[in-house]
RNA sequence: GGCGCUAUCGUCUAGGGGACUAGGACGGGGCCCUCUCAAGGCCCAAACACGGGUUCGAAUCCCGUUAGCGCUACCA
């Protein structure tokens, strides 16, 4: 079997968006597994509204997912010449033919068919015009465009996610390959570009199966064999509708800036539409690569679940080292515009990521620990020590009195837990009445890891100095 | 309107004629753990769209109905 050749083919006319790359993610999932070539082509021929700006995003919301390629960007801009050889190649052939109806005629006439509740196909009339006609037309200098004759056969393929698709031409009309300025239309320079790179399979979305059958006439015309096609469902919010922005997220770029790590994006994606069968779901890239196949892809379109990406995310946040995440939370930090003062925050990692789902979860907790004072200034923290009242400030004192006495060396989440129990029960009064207002004193909310644990990564210095201020504080 | 695709818990899915009183995961509910919240462990509720076939037997195969979605440009 010859090497497989895929590609990933965005126009870049806006954001990359997770639908793109979870077809990105199959093609190179695909050719991972098979050891074949995946292509990555910037189809930019719609200059008004491609730029370079929705390139490099695209650019880097791949990277940033951890799909690479290995050929391209390849700019099917560069290829318009191509592409005219191409179509003037079917003119002489006699498979495309030269219309000269303008598209104002074309406009009424569509207009016409819908007022009758009625389908709209071209009619194909120039495709009759006799020799003399046409050569007068273009004496004349009459624009035109050239559109391919639809051979009246049937047009079936076997995809390789949805078993045998079959359109009849005669249902199809002969649509235009060439616009009146020379620049070709999608579907002329998808085949021209797809048989040029030898793609031996088309993994792209569902919304492309009413191409197929056009792009395989294309091939026949073209005397090709056509490639194996593979159309991948759709993606829905949560309202069943195809996914649009005003469902809220759906660029890339927006799970990257929501604390996402790359890898979950990529289970979580993979998983959409596709499963390895049987109940694995945290899949590491090599189990990903090695169970995936075409045919285990969803024929059925599939909700986009924030919710079960988050779960995901939390996993993976769970799973990963400090050191790992040191990275991406020293970044989100930097975003925030928090200064750490260059300490190591990887025990406060350590410390907060079973608590977190998000990496701007760890990251705003990391910025309290590391700064107790934050705490402080917060309004919320403020509000709930105000809650606890009388004994919020009396066993906050007697706390810190306790926690005095610990020495520096002791200073450890092991041994933090017994001096404050054992004032608890000298005192008689519950545990979490001490434990609760030296968390929310130290992170002004009544929710963290284990007061011990917390203490020992504030610190001796910091713990105490906040502790006592805010005991005196009121 | 035409053409095409699709149909298992709320969501993602397992399932490829008997192993199905339909399994797992997210989300929801409960319990355990516990200084709080998570994490973790245990448990509960929750689905084969409908109607016909084929077959000894259908979630699985076929047909129809219904519903949803996609496309229907000199956009991609």
């Amino acid at each position: 079997m010859p090497q497989t050749r895929v590609r990933f083919a965005p126009s870049p006319t806006g954001y990359l968006h997770v639908g793109g790359a979870r077809t990105a993610l199959f093609n190179w999932l695909f050719a991972r597994k098979t050891g074949g070539v995946f292509v990555l082509r910037i189809e930019d021929t719609d200059r008004e509204r491609s730029t370079d700006a929705h390139t490099q995003v695209i650019l880097d919301g791949l990277a940033w997912l951890g799909i690479t390629w290995d050929e391209g960007p390849v700019f099917q801009g560069a290829s318009v010449a191509r592409h005219q050889a191409d179509a003037d190649r079917l003119l002489s052939l006699g498979k495309a033919y030269r219309c000269f109806c303008t598209k104002e005629e074309l406009d009424a006439q569509r207009a016409q068919a819908e007022r009758h509740k009625q389908g709209f196909r071209y009619d194909g009339r120039c495709g009759q015009l006799p020799a003399a006609a046409i050569d007068a037309k273009l004496k004349a200098g009459t624009p035109f465009v050239i559109r391919l004759r639809m051979p009246q056969e049937e047009l079936a393929w076997d995809d390789a996610v949805h078993g045998r698709i079959t359109f009849q031409g005669h249902d199809l009309d002969d649509f235009v390959i060439l616009r009146s300025d020379r620049t070709p239309i999608y579907n002329l320079a998808v085949v021209s570009d797809d048989i040029e790179m030898q793609i031996s399979h088309v993994i792209r979305g569902d919304d492309h199966v009413s191409n197929t059958p056009k792009q395989i006439a294309l091939y026949r015309a073209f005397g090709k064999a056509e490639p194996v096609f593979a159309h991948v469902p759709m993606i829905l919010g949560a309202d069943g509708k195809k996914l649009s922005k005003r469902h809220g997220a759906t660029a890339v770029g927006d799970y990257q800036a929501r604390g996402i790590l790359p890898a979950a994006m990529r289970n979580f994606l993979a998983l959409l539409g596709w499963s390895p069968g049987g109940d694995r779901e945290v899949l590491p890239e090599a189990d990903m690569i090695e169970a995936f196949s075409l045919e285990r892809i969803q024929s059925k379109p599939a909700v986009f679940d924030t919710a079960k990406l988050e779960w995901m995310n939390g996993q993976y946040l769970s799973a990963l080292s400090a050191d790992a995440l040191l990275p991406e939370v020293t970044r989100e930090l930097a975003a925030m515009g928090i200064d750490t003062g260059g300490r190591d925050i990887r025990p406060i990692i350590d410390a907060v990521k079973a608590r977190s789902r998000l990496i701007t979860d760890i990251a705003t907790q990391a910025a309290v620990r590391a700064d107790p004072a934050r705490a402080e200034r917060d309004d919320k923290g403020r509000q709930l020590a105000a809650k606890m009242g009388a004994a919020f400030d009396a066993n906050l004192a007697l706390a810190a009195e306790a926690l005095r006495g610990v020495a520096a060396n002791d200073w450890i989440a092991e041994k933090l837990a017994d001096p404050l129990k054992a004032l608890a029960e000298s005192k008689g009064v519950k545990l979490g009445d001490v434990m609760q207002p030296i968390r929310v004193a130290l992170t002004g909310s009544t929710v963290s890891e284990p007061v011990n644990e917390l203490l020992a990564v504030v610190g001796r210095d910091a713990a105490l100095a906040a502790l006592t201020k805010a005991a005196s504080a009121r």
